[in-house]
DNA sequence: TTCGGCTTGTGAATTCGTTCACAAGCTGAA
DNA sequence: TTCAGCTTGTGAACGAATTCACAAGCCGAA
């Protein structure tokens, strides 16, 4: 089993960026070795699922051991693409854009985000931080001089379509979607949607379970 | 099949959210009548997905017909527990809390934030609409003042679990954390999290395998 | 060196979710 | 009424993900 030959399944991608952030976490504190049933611990899951999460990387742990944190943090870095800076665009300047350029998370793990798309003309030429915001007429100059890899849309639901046509078009092949649609594209783009009412609404259907 | 008998899937649940956005989509254009295949097309999945996740909640198509529009829109407001309103409370009123604070859809959809905690003493008095910001040690008062049904989690990671401690002690039955810590609760609390890292994270992935 | 205590890695079993395929049933036309 | 054309609802088949269970292997103590 290597990253080279088998992709992993998504369930266990998303759980992979958990662990990272649960072996930092241990890093920091000079922890050295960690065992599956202490990460399994702090992820809500059980010891056997990590280590068959592991177990698509190759074999890094020690019997008897655990896993040598400094080692496995740098694998997790290097299968996730995580070693290396991807240059982000943000369509939309909005509130949910603004909160999401703002977010320090995104830089520090090496997502850039170099360019800022709206179309309000009271916005276009002003600054969000260093970055100055360019209008939708100059999107795929911006996605081109700008060598953009991954685009996050954060654009009312109606336009976000459009847009995401000419991002394509343009030839970017990752989209994070925050825009209340589900966004067509061919299959060679991953797509990510982001809905901040689907969360809200299981948990509402909990909740009224509960009740009865 | 009913919703009385039966707890519907995690996977189904989150569909029904979705169908539920195209079916007031469809109302508003003034169809009255939809087929499964339809919803199929504008959800990004199968005609038979869309009707076993439908017959959850009983047999409410027209077998040559489809769903009735109105009915279905109905039924799924009711299992999804959104024909009453939620009352809400905001911890934290940063940059991610004031976004969420300031999106229209959770108060249309009968989420309704009544209550906005936050710790900074520059905040703590003034107002986030007309909503007055109160201090982390009015917790408790304010919850049970408010009758809050669901807390929504944007403080930073290392007081999150402090703070959920007691919520959950106060008898909050569902919580929805956009902290990237992984909550630790009893498990009749219903937990959302919403992790914009592992997102990102797994098109990186996406991205990396693209390139080799 | 040998032994006891741990912990990994992984086939096998199980559980959960999706897709298939088709009988049953509705509508409108003739 | 009968028939043709659609579309639902659902058992059965399939596939994917999780959990189980244990052999293999590492470490430190004696």
């Amino acid at each position: 089993m290597n990253e080279f030959t088998s992709r992993i399944p998504d369930a266990t991608v998303r759980r992979l960026s958990l662990y990272l952030r649960f072996l930092e976490d241990f890093e920091r504190l000079g922890v050295t070795s960690v065992a599956s049933v202490a990460l399994a611990e702090r992820g809500g899951t059980t010891a056997a699922q990590v280590r068959k999460d592991l177990s698509h990387l190759g074999s890094y742990g020690k019997r008897g051991l655990g896993y040598s944190v400094a080692e496995l943090t740098g694998v997790l870095r290097g299968v996730l693409g995580l070693d290396c800076v991807w240059r982000v665009a943000l369509l939309g300047a909005g509130r949910i854009g603004t909160a999401l350029f703002e977010y320090e998370p995104f830089r520090r793990r090496g997502f850039h985000i170099t360019t800022v798309i709206d179309n309000d003309p009271c916005k276009v030429g002003t600054g969000l931080g260093s970055i100055r915001i360019r209008g939708q007429h100059e999107l795929e100059d911006a996605l081109c001089e700008d060598r953009i890899d991954l685009v996050i849309v954060a654009v009312p639901a109606p336009v976000a379509q459009g847009l995401v046509d000419r991002v394509v078009a343009a030839g970017v092949k990752a989209v994070l979607n925050y825009a209340p649609v589900q966004l067509r594209l061919p299959a060679d783009v991953a797509l990510r949607n982001v809905s901040m009412l689907v969360e809200l609404e299981s948990l509402s259907y909990a909740l009224a379970r509960h009740r009865t």
